[in-house]
DNA sequence: TTACAAGTTTAGGCATACCAAAATATTTAT
DNA sequence: ATAAATATTTTGGTATGCCTAAACTTGTAA
């Protein structure tokens, strides 16, 4: 069953209450999405209807395995891209933001590559790769400020 | 005034179309966007009523200078997206695609975060830096295949 | 020049996703 | 236990953006 977008965005914030609050309940998602409960109530009950989740009128919600699955997988896409805004000298609170808005639909593939391209980073045998820390000066000063033998490293 | 993802879309294929023919067609810009002729009518005439393109019925569309700036615009982010992809190794197609999905509402901060990026790798002084080659094969062998020597050099 | 084909628009409908206001259920405090 | 406060749901409405089918223009070929 193809999820949309909007639809994976509730499953990621229940994710995120349940794991605080053991459930998520109508007025927390409406806070947490930024929308009226209203809303919610009536996405809530869209979802169940699909088996995503366990809705009982007034009680919280909680998400079914298959929900789960969708909530993780997306908020591994999340971090993935949030990981890689921040090697992109990106400030957290924009990163995350804009994380957002990439989580969906993105290709696998580019997916893969966005992880591929974090794991070169961190397993970079000498594990601070010298050309990122000349990124993060280029993008401060906008120079290739480094000597000739430093040239040699980049 | 505030431009939904949907209405820059439109203004993205209209230039594109405008620029090989002149002026946009309905039937053009249905084909282009991948829906249906009525659909694109209708979006013309709210595109219109806001001051970004000339519509008179039955003739095709042109955009005005604020439409045109819109559409430029776009199509920058569009293509600094791309290029990002195409450095993280995406094949060009979904890169093409992806970029699409992400030109729109992204932060300008991200933006020129992935701009400084770009022209970290292009106006390097090595001119084509070792690191990228690495990340390359990496990419492809999921390991980092290098001598003592040359780890010196990431 | 007129009739038909191709292109375009209008009209009526549908799905998504939101809202405000009213109705209903639950919880809390007395 | 019950009234008041709080939370939730229902109802009816809005905007976006798409669709089909029908109506209308325009250009072209007989």
């Amino acid at each position: 069953m193809e999820l949309k977008r909007r639809e994976e965005d509730y499953l990621e914030a229940i994710y995120e209450i349940s794991k605080r609050k053991g459930k998520a309940r109508t007025t927390d998602l409406a806070e947490y999405l930024g929308i009226k409960p209203a809303s919610v109530t009536e996405m809530l009950q869209k979802l169940a209807a699909k088996g995503l989740l366990e809705y009982h009128r007034y009680s919280g919600v909680v998400l079914s395995k298959k929900g789960e699955e969708v909530a993780l997988s997306v908020r591994e896409r999340h971090d993935t891209i949030r990981e890689l805004l921040k090697y992109l000298q990106v400030p957290p609170d924009i990163a995350q933001r804009d994380a957002c808005i990439m989580e969906h639909n993105l290709s696998p593939i580019t997916i893969i590559q966005l992880k591929k391209f974090i794991n070169f980073i961190k397993n970079c045998p000498k594990n601070a790769p010298i050309w990122l820390e000349h990124f993060k000066k280029y993008s401060e000063t906008g120079e290739f400020d480094c000597s000739e033998e430093c040239e040699e490293k980049i």
